[in-house]
DNA sequence: TATGTTGTTTACCAATCGGTAAAATTATGT
DNA sequence: ACATAATTTTACCGATTGGTAAACAACATA
């Protein structure tokens, strides 16, 4: 019943995630915020209060909408979806390093920080329930039709993992063939769970 | 041929080591250095010459000799070995929580800096060859003997890549049933590389 | 003992950090 | 039209950041 805001919330935040997800938290200033998001570091502060409200919306906003796009193949593709999405990794690896090199958000953020923040630990835990939760149901329909060696949570967790084990090492700059490498085997671990159907 | 060094450098590394161990590289000031040390500010730096040359001073230290620790029960222990170490991996986050949590100073680093520092990436690549030779040597003997199923090179690659997945996992605070079961599905991956000897 | 060389101490610096106070502006409810 | 309540703008702040200049002290050599 005021004066409205002239800029869009989600917009600015979805600048905001970017900036933090490329550069980091302690490596950004506001000035890179303002420039990312083309607003006043006043303006910023009277929408979010703090940098850290601004983490937290980015991650927020990370987990309910970029995280989306990166697991959309996996979700109802059964053990196939899941290989496909280390597939696809080592793809976007091989041809966007700059967008690789960005990692996970929330990776990023959780190695940062550490278990320092609860607000950043709740959302950690969010993440990696979203990830699981991906590739487990994916590989619920195969092991609805006997077609999966072993049981859905214990191999999305081991999916889970090895993704985030190459997350870390695609971050750290491991050249490229040791990606393809490491990528091929976690295709290969993935594929071997596949069994005749009875 | 001058006046000579009150302190060890060495051991003035070490405690840096671990102090950017603990908190992370932008998270500890100068300051943070001094009291680690003991040493005012100028000596630090007559020593070391910058903040960032500390780091990899710190790095190399923890390369040569922190590593070792870690990895002192894996080296000749075949697969069990292996296992073990992902044994411990579990114990030493039930046990040694604030201990747990430093993670690994190498992947720390990877993510704070990504691929941006040459000098880092270098490093980063010393580690991974460092990790997955610890893995590879256990399990050649296991090899040699015929009793592993699946080729060397590959399954130390796999282990690599899972201890990566528990660090950043053990790292974002997830609670210890999680890590437990985590481990558990690591250790039963391991022992089932396991074949008999023919 | 004089000198050159290095390490130590003290005090300091410019720059940047995250954050904010207050005035100016603009839409809304009455 | 007017008061109200919110946003925007501008300018600013104290604290901290990584880093250093210069005076002083100790050792080796001549």
């Amino acid at each position: 019943m005021a004066r409205p805001r002239e800029f869009d919330t989600k917009e600015a935040i979805a600048s905001i995630c970017d900036q933090f997800w490329s550069d980091g938290y302690e490596a950004t200033g506001i000035a890179d915020l303002e420039s990312a998001t083309g607003l006043a570091r006043a303006r910023l502060y009277s929408a979010f209060g703090s940098k850290q409200g601004m983490l937290y919306e980015a991650i927020d906003f990370y987990l309910e909408s970029r995280i989306n796009v990166i697991f959309s193949r996996v979700d109802d593709g059964g053990i196939a979806g899941v290989a496909n999405f280390f597939r696809t990794f080592a793809q976007i690896v091989a041809e966007h390093p700059e967008r690789a090199e960005m990692g996970c958000l929330v990776v990023n953020s959780m190695i940062e920080f550490g278990r320092s923040e609860p607000e950043l630990v709740e959302r950690a835990d969010r993440y990696r329930e979203r990830v699981r939760g991906a590739f487990r149901s994916a590989l619920e329909r195969d092991a609805a039709e006997g077609r999966l060696a072993g049981n859905v949570e214990s191999l999305a967790d081991l999916a889970y993992v090895m993704l985030m084990g190459l997350y870390v090492t695609v971050k750290g700059g491991a050249p490229l063939e040791e990606i393809n490498r490491l990528c091929g085997i976690a295709i290969e671990v993935v594929e071997s769970w596949q069994v005749e159907a009875r």
